[in-house]
DNA sequence: TAACCCGAATTGGTCTGACCACCTGACCTC
DNA sequence: GAGGTCAGGTGGTCAGACCAATTCGGGTTA
């Protein structure tokens, strides 16, 4: 029984895939990123509807498609999805997920907000200025974590990598669902008064002042979960 | 048109994942692993194979599954491989990926190593050990990249953080892939000097040093692929 | 007029059964 | 024994039908 990884000559599902990607393209900026039906596509595609659907739920699971009955099929850009799902099967307990989820950002975020000193564009310096203001204006918890991860999510944008940008766009998408069923991140106030510190440091260019500041701010948020360190292991 | 993202019931698709993945767990301790064929599973959960065929993609791409034409559906082991291909979409340029995996890299393994020297177990400083031999051993450049990039996995792995686990799976996947394209790592020698340092530090639950001794080891593979830092940005 | 409700049309979801392409393993030839 | 050959089984693709959710227009009602 071969099981080597071998390339193999691409399948159908492959191809459709491929047209599918090119045809979502053009869509999104003629049509509102609405595709055209299953039933058209295999017939434009010369394929049967069976394979449009795989490719279609491939791209799905991909993140770049969103499928709905009754409605229709829409670009979307949300390729953090498969990591998000992926750390949700390997670590399905809340609290530990929650837990791993914060070391992992102690390690990725300083060196971010580092980068993002080092790189932001002045448009990018612009929108992180911005998501600050909406995070002081936010009223409810619901637009206060969502202004809290964006702000986040900007710098590592701003880093100039994408896999880093992608890495925090899973883990805030992570933490949002974890925070939505009970747990609670930073007082308000102190997560304001700490953002305020990593922009003013970014703004100045001062890349090491921009990662302490972002160090101490995830100390802070690491106190307020109540999860000091060290969970035991055998 | 409505596309909130709302709970939905679970569609028929979903509920045969569930029962594919259970399925899969026991076979994998009876039967190697093969799973039974589309058609008989099709009449076993009493759906059509349409459906079983959709699950089993799923899980696919998933990275829980493989399935070959011809032979069959066989589970393994590759949880990573949707944050790769994910990365490879996002970055498709080889040059532009190295660097961006690099500066992760960087962010995240000192502090794998720092915390592995916290918590190892000792079953998995064995393994820590075994692989430093492995990489010791090593004759052609193949085993060489393997067995160094096995080192790595298993600090991460060791400390104690799946999700950190998760993303140097898929960092060294593509990194392999990557490397075996014609770029070059770091000479063996330096390789086995700095791991060495690095081990020893885990060894002698030393945080701090395992740390330093990591970031001193990317350092070195970093100036060996030539990408000193501070790509230009507009 | 405005809000509501209902049903036809449209969309993806599932089923069926057939055939194709590929892999495996046993048998056969030399 | 080494190699080729062939039958059976596997996933891959196809076609056409029906089910279920959504949309949207027209009619009803306050």
């Amino acid at each position: 029984m071969i099981l080597d990884t071998i390339a193999r000559p691409p399948s159908l599902v492959e191809k459709v895939c491929q047209s599918l990607v090119i045809i979502a393209r053009r869509d999104l900026q003629e049509d509102d990123g609405w595709l055209p039906t299953e039933r058209e596509l295999s017939a434009q595609l010369g394929v049967s509807r069976s394979v449009v659907r795989e490719a279609a739920k491939r791209l799905e699971l991909q993140g770049l498609l969103e499928i709905r009955q009754g409605s229709g099929m829409k670009v979307v850009d949300k390729l953090h999805k498969p990591l998000s799902s992926a750390v949700h099967m390997l670590v399905p307990d809340e609290k530990q997920r929650l837990v791993q989820l914060t070391e992992v950002r102690f390690a990725l975020e300083p060196e971010n907000a580092r980068l993002a000193a080092e790189r932001a564009t002045t448009a990018e310096l612009k929108q992180l200025k911005a998501a600050h203001e909406r995070l002081k204006n936010s009223q409810d918890f619901e637009t206060q974590v969502l202004a809290d991860m964006e702000f986040h999510c900007l710098i590592a944008e701003a880093s100039g990598n994408k896999i880093t940008s992608l890495l925090m766009q899973s883990l805030s998408d992570l933490l949002q669902t974890s925070l939505s069923h009970g747990y609670r991140l930073v007082t308000k106030d102190q997560a304001v008064a700490d953002h305020g510190k990593i922009l003013d440091a970014i703004l100045a260019r001062n890349a090491t002042a921009a990662a302490t500041a972002m160090k101490s701010h995830l100390l802070h948020a690491r106190d307020d979960l109540g999860l000091k360190k060290n969970h035991a292991r055998r």
